[in-house]
DNA sequence: CCGTTCTGTGTTATCGGTAACATCAAGTTA
DNA sequence: TAACTTGATGTTACCGATAACACAGAACGG
C-alpha cells in the first residue's frame, strides 16, 4: 500500500504537479475552481504532502533550532511557546532541544539540528565550546543568543542583564538596611545567568561597601527548592547573622524560606530573603516572594519576531548587522522584604516553630 | 560561497559519494583507512551532511514527533526527557510540540509532525479530534499514547490510570477518618487526566458511602498554584465543615495549604490535603504535602524503549498488536496528612472561621 | 590450482517535491 | 488590430544523499 503522493493528486485531477504543488501553497495564481477540486481531492485521499521532499527542492527546511537548558522551567518552556507563537503562524516549526545545562551535551545539539538546515538558530546564552561557536557561525544563517547579553555575542541576542538585575535586587535589600546579606547560588556555573546573578549582587554589596564574604553555592544548576532549604540552613550555621539573603532563582528562594519556616526564623523580620525569576511559587508563598521579573514568553516572542524580520529581509544571514533587543526586568516588591514596620516586633522564638509578628 | 557537499569530500579523497556515505556512517565494510582519510577531510572542509537529503533519499526521517500538552510542567519536561535519553543514542531525533491543552491545536500540529514523516509518533493521551484519530491511524507508524490509559486506545500505551491513583489517594484520606471530603480540580476537562481524578475520587467516596457534592472547577488546565488558593477559599467558604481536599495536581494543593495558612487553618489537623504527581514543590512545603507520585522520566524512557523495539523489530507499524505498558505509582504520605497526634494539640487562632471534624 | 566467499568500492537510478522558465489563451492598450 | 500584458498551467531539470546491485581483487578452502 503505497502513500499518496501529490502526482496521485494531479492524476486524479487531470492537472500537471506544479498545479497541485501551487494549489496546496498560498501560491497565487491559481484558478479558484482548479483549487477546490484539487483541495477536494487532497482530502478525499488523505493525502499528506512530503515535506521532507518539499525542504529537499526547495531548499528550505521550514524549521527554526531551539536550544535551552532544561524544559522544567517556566521561563524556557515560556520562551518557547512565545517563540512557537511567533513562528508558527510563518509556518515555521521550531526543533527544540534541551543542554541539560551541560556544554558538550550541547555541541552535541548544535550539530545535530544544523544537519537538519535550520533556517535560524535560537541558543540560550553559554559558554559554548570552540566548536560548537565555529560551528554556528560557519553555518551561515541567523543565530540568536537568548537570555543574557553575551560579551562577544555570536549573533543576534534578545535578553537583558542579569548582572544588573540582580545588583538592583540586591540593592533594594542595602535600602531596607540590611548589611549581613548572604548568597545562594549555583556551583560550576561559569559564564551563565547564575554567575552574572552573583557579580551583579558583589557590584551592590560592593558598591555599598558591605561584606562579601556569604556566598553559597548550593548545587550545580539547576538548582532546587529542597537545595535552597539546605544551603539555606548551611549558611544560618556558619553566618548566624545574616539578615538577607538573594537566591539565584525563585525555587531556590522558596527553599530558603521554608528552612526558615522550619528554624523558627521570621521572615522578613529576621531575614530577609529574595528570589529571581518571578516564577510561581513567589507569588504563592506565604509570604510572598520578592522577585526580578522577566518575561520569559516575550524573550521568545521578540527572539521570534526578529527571526521572522531577517529572514523575510537579507538572504544574508544578517550576523554581521546584528541586533541587540534587551527586554524589560523589574523588581517586585512582596512580603519577603517588606520593611519591618514599628508595630512588628521582631520575636526570635527559641526552638518551636510557632511565632508571628 | 557554496556549502561543501557530500561529492567534494569525495572528489577529495578520489573515492566515490557511496564510499564517503558510508564512511560516515557505522556502515561497516569500508578500509579503516580510507574511513579516517575521509573524517580527516571531513573536519577539514567543516561538511556538516544534509540530513534533508539522507531523508529523502533513505525514506528515514529520523524523527520521533513528541506531543504534550505542555512543557512548563515537570513532568511533561521529564517525559521529554526520558524520551529524548533514550532516542538519541539511537539516532533519533525528538521533534517537540505542545497542545497548550486545546485539541484543535493538536489536531494541527499532528498534521504537521506528520508532514515530516516521524517514525512514530508520541502523543499525550486526551480526547482527539476525530481527525487527528484518523489521521495518526493512517500514518502507518507506530502510535504510543502516554500518561493514561485510553478506553480506545489508537496504538500503543506507557501509562497508568489516573482514576485508580486517585482514588487510593482518596482512601487514604477516608482512612484517616475524615468524612467530608473534597476535590479541587479542573473545569473543561473533558475526558482528560482531570477528569479521571475526579472519577476516582467520586469512585472512593461513593465506595465509602460519603458525600460527594464537595467538587471545584477552579478553572480551565492547566491550573495553577494561585487558582488552588482561590479555589481553596471558596470551599472553605461554601462547604465551611470540609476536613479534607483532594488536589488534581501539587501545584494547585500548594495553593490550598497557602490558603489555610492565611486563613488560620491548620493543615493537617482541621483540613488534611493532598495533591498528585510529585512536584518538587510538594516536598518543599511547610507542611509537606501528600502526594500521588509518577515518574515522568520512566513514561518516557519507556515509551522510548518501546519505540525502538517497534522499528527495529516490524517493517510493520505494529498498532494491531498494540502494547500497553503500565508505570507504577504510588502514595507518598506527608505532612499535609499526618494523622492528628494526641499530643499535636490543635491550636486554633482566634482570628477567623473556626470549626473541626 | 581453481572455484567460492569476502572486502572494499563504484555505478545507476531514484526518492517527491519545487524553481525557473516556457507556453498559450484571453484580455487590454495604443 | 498588432503588440503587449496578465493569468493559468505545463515542462524540464534538478536538490544531495542512499539503496541496490555490480564488480574487481584478495583470501580461502578443498
Amino acid at each position: 500500500m503505497q502513500r499518496v503522493k501529490m502526482a496521485d493528486i494531479a492524476r486524479a485531477a487531470g492537472v500537471s504537479t506544479m498545479t497541485v504543488s501551487r494549489a496546496l501553497r498560498q501560491d497565487g495564481r491559481i484558478a479558484p475552481e482548479t483549487r477546490r477540486k484539487i483541495q477536494r481531492l487532497v482530502r478525499e485521499f488523505g493525502y499528506v504532502p512530503d515535506r521532507i521532499a518539499a525542504s529537499f527542492s526547495s531548499r528550505r527546511s521550514g524549521f527554526v533550532g531551539v536550544l535551552v537548558p532544561s524544559l522544567n522551567n517556566t521561563h524556557f518552556a515560556e520562551t518557547a511557546a512565545g517563540l512557537q507563537n511567533a513562528l508558527h503562524p510563518a509556518g515555521l516549526q521550531m526543533l527544540l532541544g534541551y543542554t541539560n545545562y551541560n556544554k558538550a551535551q550541547a555541541e552535541q545539539l548544535i550539530e545535530t539540528m544544523l544537519e537538519r538546515r535550520p533556517e535560524a538558530m535560537v541558543v540560550t546564552y553559554d559558554d559554548h565550546t570552540p566548536r560548537a561557536r565555529r560551528l554556528l557561525v560557519e553555518a551561515g544563517i541567523p543565530v540568536i543568543e537568548i537570555w543574557e547579553i553575551p560579551p562577544k555575542p555570536i549573533g543576534h541576542v534578545v535578553g537583558f542583564s542579569n548582572r544588573r538585575a540582580a545588583a538592583a535586587m540586591t540593592t533594594h535589600l542595602v535600602d531596607l538596611g540590611r548589611r549581613r546579606i548572604a548568597f545562594i547560588g549555583e556551583s560550576d556555573d561559569g559564564g551563565t545567568r547564575g554567575a552574572q546573578r552573583r557579580a551583579g549582587f558583589l557590584d551592590a554589596l560592593r558598591a555599598a561597601r558591605l561584606d562579601t564574604r556569604r556566598l553559597l553555592a548550593a548545587a550545580p544548576p539547576p538548582i532546587g527548592m529542597m537545595q535552597g532549604r539546605e544551603a539555606m540552613a548551611a549558611l544560618l550555621a556558619q553566618f548566624p547573622d545574616t539578615d538577607a539573603v538573594l537566591c539565584v532563582s525563585d525555587p531556590c528562594a522558596y527553599g530558603a524560606v521554608s528552612a526558615c519556616l522550619l528554624a523558627g526564623i521570621s521572615v522578613p523580620d529576621d531575614v530577609a530573603i529574595a528570589g529571581f525569576g518571578n516564577f510561581e511559587i513567589s507569588l504563592c508563598s506565604v509570604p510572598s516572594i520578592s522577585t526580578v521579573t522577566i518575561s520569559g514568553l516575550a524573550i521568545g516572542a521578540e527572539a521570534g519576531g526578529l527571526i521572522l524580520r531577517l529572514l523575510k529581509g537579507g538572504s544574508d544571514d544578517g550576523n554581521h548587522s546584528a541586533q541587540t533587543i534587551l527586554v524589560d526586568t523589574g523588581i517586585s516588591v512582596r512580603g519577603s522584604t517588606l520593611q519591618p514596620t514599628t508595630t512588628a516586633k521582631t520575636v526570635r522564638q527559641p526552638r518551636p516553630q510557632r511565632r508571628h509578628r
